[in-house]
RNA sequence: GCCCCCAUCGUCUAGUGGCCCAGGACGUCGGGUUCUCAGUCCGAAAACCGGGGUUCGACUCCCCGUGGGGGUACCA
């Protein structure tokens, strides 16, 4: 039988990195046994703008290159590839399971249900219907009806014996059948559920092995009943771990924002990012712009597989000591047997080091494709760039090497580079300029600089070291008030990159505008 | 309440009865290199939830606690 996996998300409107990690999951499984990976689309809830919702989903997977093989977009063999498009076949199943007495019409009110809920949760024991108001044949169904009640289909659940599945990552797992409820499947309007729907979904589009989170494990039952009543052999089953927050055991969730910003690592990477979107003219506003979702990433500039690689950790090992996957590699590698069974938290800072890894080894004219755009959003650049700017550019990235750890940090090197005038920040100029001394030095570096020839970093170098040494100072004191002079700013590439790349005249003229500053 | 799942350093994890006085990675701390920052190099601290079994021998198997999580919807 053929790998068939699905992902398939509700239109919410984004992508949560959970969410992510259980495509990666069925992605991988599909790609690394040859069998296709679904995208299904569970608008159940007829959700108005699916459009609008779908799309921040369909491209941070795209994004991602979690690529799938059915689905919104690409099509298939099996479309439509969304359930509310598919709800005759729902309404068809209600029926046959009403016709083959595994389900039947409910009268019940809604506050009946709750006394006979409440009721048991004090006796201490699980709830069970008492199906008063089943109708299992017309007579009674006439009957209910005219009282005024409105009826759903609930499924007849067994009362005894039990349910064993064997999971792909929890192996063994058996549920008595009489904790199962009486679900509802189909609602009085004669819209279905999601779980009749999706066990529907999932055995017309042939999918072989159900991938999700834990969360669902407690679901198995109805759902396999719902499947064995209509006939259809059981997927392979493989449950999850949950992702975690960071720090934490609790499901992650996007409403929780606020909370997980008393982590400090969250908190750095989430100011990090919003520093950048703030520059590039996004208003991030913090319901829709955080690390909880992939948007965040992909408009501060991650590289995807960065994400992926360290999202394929959370909950999956190759080994003791592996970490860094190519595609393929990570393709190779994947198998189910390997899958944790306990919730992984996010951790930011891993992620972040994940990403320094791959940024570091990125060569330059990638990074430089990938900053390119960073700039121009945030107007440091004009579009198209002309070439000399593309060639400071591209110095810049060489010289700001590993401190360049997202592509949206390039603002933060090359702006200085790129405007006539740098922004003096204000605690730099008064720690490197506003010093005694350091007046007389600029001015007598300046006029050492005028005369180096090639205007280049060995040369400027052996110019600074000369000056020092001259003077009986250390390096540093002279360093130091050049960067600020010619930056603004305290921190940024080795300087006699800096002054190379912004030429000798630049570098002179900028000198000489900082010497006011410095007493 | 009831059902299910889970339990190794702060975090992600390796470990499937002896190879483990528990290995790797992130983070943390200390030190070297250095013009800042970043990097890099060297080093350190840091864990088997508790109690019973089983066994010659348990991190590994079983049971009971405890703790955490998920489910229990006419949400998905």
């Amino acid at each position: 039988m053929p790998v068939r996996t699905r992902f398939a998300p509700s239109p919410t409107g984004y992508l949560h990195i959970g969410g992510v990690r259980t495509a990666l999951f069925n992605w991988l499984f599909a790609r690394r046994h040859g069998g296709a990976f679904i995208l299904r689309i569970d608008d159940t809830d007829v959700a108005r703008n699916v459009d609008e919702a779908l799309e921040p989903i369909l491209s941070g997977l795209r994004w991602l290159g979690i690529d799938w093989d059915e689905g919104p977009g690409v099509g298939g063999p099996h479309a439509p590839y969304f359930q509310s498009q598919r709800s005759e076949r729902h309404r068809a199943a209600a029926a046959k399971l009403v016709a083959s007495g595994h389900a039947y019409r409910d009268f019940a009110r809604p506050e009946e249900l709750d006394e006979e809920r409440k009721a048991a949760q004090t006796a201490g024991l699980p709830f069970l219907y008492s199906r008063r108001f089943a109708a299992f044949n017309e007579a009674d169904a006439a009957r209910f009806e005219a009282e005024g009640r409105q009826s759903v289909v609930r499924l007849k659940m067994p009362r005894e014996g039990s349910l064993v599945i064997d999971d792909a990552v929890r192996g063994r797992v058996e549920f008595a059948w009489e904790r199962e409820q009486d679900h509802v499947i189909q609602r009085a309007d004669g819209s279905c559920l999601y779980h009749l729907a999706s066990v529907v979904d999932d055995h017309d589009l042939e999918i072989s092995h159900v991938i999700r989170a834990e969360e669902h494990l407690s679901n198995t039952p109805r759902q396999a009943f719902i499947a064995v009543s209509l006939g259809y052999s059981l997927p392979a089953y493989a449950h999850l771990p949950l992702v975690a927050e960071p720090g934490s055991r609790t499901k992650l969730s996007k409403r929780k924002l606020a909370q997980y910003l008393k982590n400090s690592d969250f908190k750095q990477i989430s100011e990090h990012g919003t520093r950048i979107a703030e520059r590039i003219g996004l208003a991030p506003e913090a319901d829709t712009f955080n690390p909880v979702i992939v948007d965040f990433y992909r408009e501060v500039g991650y590289l995807p597989w960065a994400i992926d690689n360290y999202l394929a950790l959370l909950g999956w090992s190759y080994d003791d000591k592996t970490e860094f996957f190519s595609r393929e590699e990570l393709i190779a590698g994947f198998t189910l047997e390997r899958i944790n069974s306990s919730p992984a938290s996010f951790d930011p800072k891993k992620l972040w080091a994940v990403q320094d890894h791959y940024m570091h080894a990125l060569p330059t004219e990638e990074k430089l494709a990938l900053m390119l755009p960073f700039l121009i959003r945030a107007k440091l650049l004009a579009d198209p760039p002309p070439a000399a700017a593309v060639e400071t550019v591209r110095r810049v990235i060489e010289a700001s090497g590993d401190r360049l750890k997202v592509a949206g940090d390039i603002l933060g090197y090359a702006d200085f580079f790129l405007l006539d005038e740098p922004v003096m920040e204000e605690a730099a100029v008064k720690q490197r300029l506003a010093k005694p001394g350091v007046r007389p030095l600029l001015e007598q570096a300046a006029e050492r600089l005028r005369l180096v020839e090639p205007f280049a970093p060995p040369e400027l170098e052996a110019a600074c070291k000369q000056i020092v040494e001259s003077a009986g100072l250390k390096i540093g004191d002279l360093i130091h008030p050049i960067r600020v002079a010619v930056t603004g700013k305290t921190v940024g590439p080795g300087l006699y990159d800096c002054l190379a790349i912004l030429g000798r005249d630049q570098s002179l003229r900028r000198i000489e505008r900082a010497l006011p500053l410095c007493s």
